[in-house]
DNA sequence: ATGTCACTGAAGCAGTGA
């Protein structure tokens, strides 16, 4: 089962790329960040394509989904802020449990959000706590909007001491994934890292001066059941793109949903 | 060089968030 996950920066700006997308990677889930709309979410245009979606939305801000070829278990919205903000929803599918994720860009290190933000990951990492060591798989995907190590910044320099990359932001990711998560563009692909996210500003994708913010994670379970993965960053450089690529996962399906 | 894109409300542009 193909599992691609991508923040799309409006769901409705993207559906040009989201139909080259789907022939062209063939996802069987597609886990989205960012739709930014509520009741206009396209349902008919996954439909014809042959996917059911579930989505929590908001108009103009955030919005998550989970898209499928695959029947569905009921989605679980999470309000880890208690502040109606669309972040983090989570079903699952053929015996995966799958989770799509939006953390808060956080803003700036001395505005309230960056608090809010580092509160978040606290959340997040609670909740996915008791998912790491069940024997069962579970992908946990979307932009995380930090980057762990000056690896995954293409000029570390012009992000020291930013958002994205403070140290409290880091040490947070750090500590969800020490939580026994396995970090697959990073940890098993191993080549060096492929940044997920180009700014729109200053010629940033001309210029390959990307960060990796964007994460799919993997209990252990899934870890072993993991067959590939990668970014697909063609995207980025398509017309009108997202500033975010996708990033994508396939793992081998226990036998009873073969 | 506040540089780019997408949203909203309100009127074909300003403010906001990223």
């Amino acid at each position: 089962m193909k599992i691609l996950s991508w923040n799309v920066n409006s769901v409705r700006a993207r559906l040009h790329l989201l139909e080259d997308l789907m022939h062209k990677e063939s996802p069987d889930v597609i886990l989205l960040q960012e739709t930014k709309v509520l009741e206009a979410f396209p349902f008919e245009f996954f439909q014809t394509f042959g996917y059911k979606v579930h989505h929590w939305g908001q108009k103009s801000y955030n919005g998550v989904a989970i898209a499928a070829r695959f029947p569905m278990t009921p989605a679980i919205e999470k309000d880890f802020l208690g502040h109606g903000e669309a972040r983090y929803l989570e079903c699952t599918i053929a015996g995966i449990r799958v989770a799509s994720v939006y953390v808060p860009n956080g803003g700036a290190l001395d505005h309230p959000a960056y608090a809010k933000k580092l509160e978040f990951m606290h959340h997040l990492a609670k909740h996915l706590h008791p998912y790491v060591d069940a024997l069962q798989s579970t992908v946990v995907a979307g932009d995380f909007n930090i980057a762990l190590s000056e690896e995954d910044v293409a000029v570390p320099m012009e992000w020291e001491g930013r958002i994205l990359c403070s140290q409290a932001e880091r040490n947070a990711m750090r500590c969800l994934l020490h939580e026994g998560w396995g970090d697959l563009i990073q940890g098993t692909l191993g080549k060096k890292n492929p940044y997920t996210w180009w700014p729109y500003q200053g010629k940033a994708w001309e210029q390959n001066k990307g960060l990796r913010i964007d994460y799919m994670l993997l209990s252990p379970f899934a870890m072993d059941r993991c067959q590939a993965g990668g970014t697909s960053v063609c995207w980025r450089g398509e017309p009108q793109p997202s500033d975010h690529a996708p990033v994508w996962a396939e793992l081998r399906l226990e036998d009873s949903w073969k």
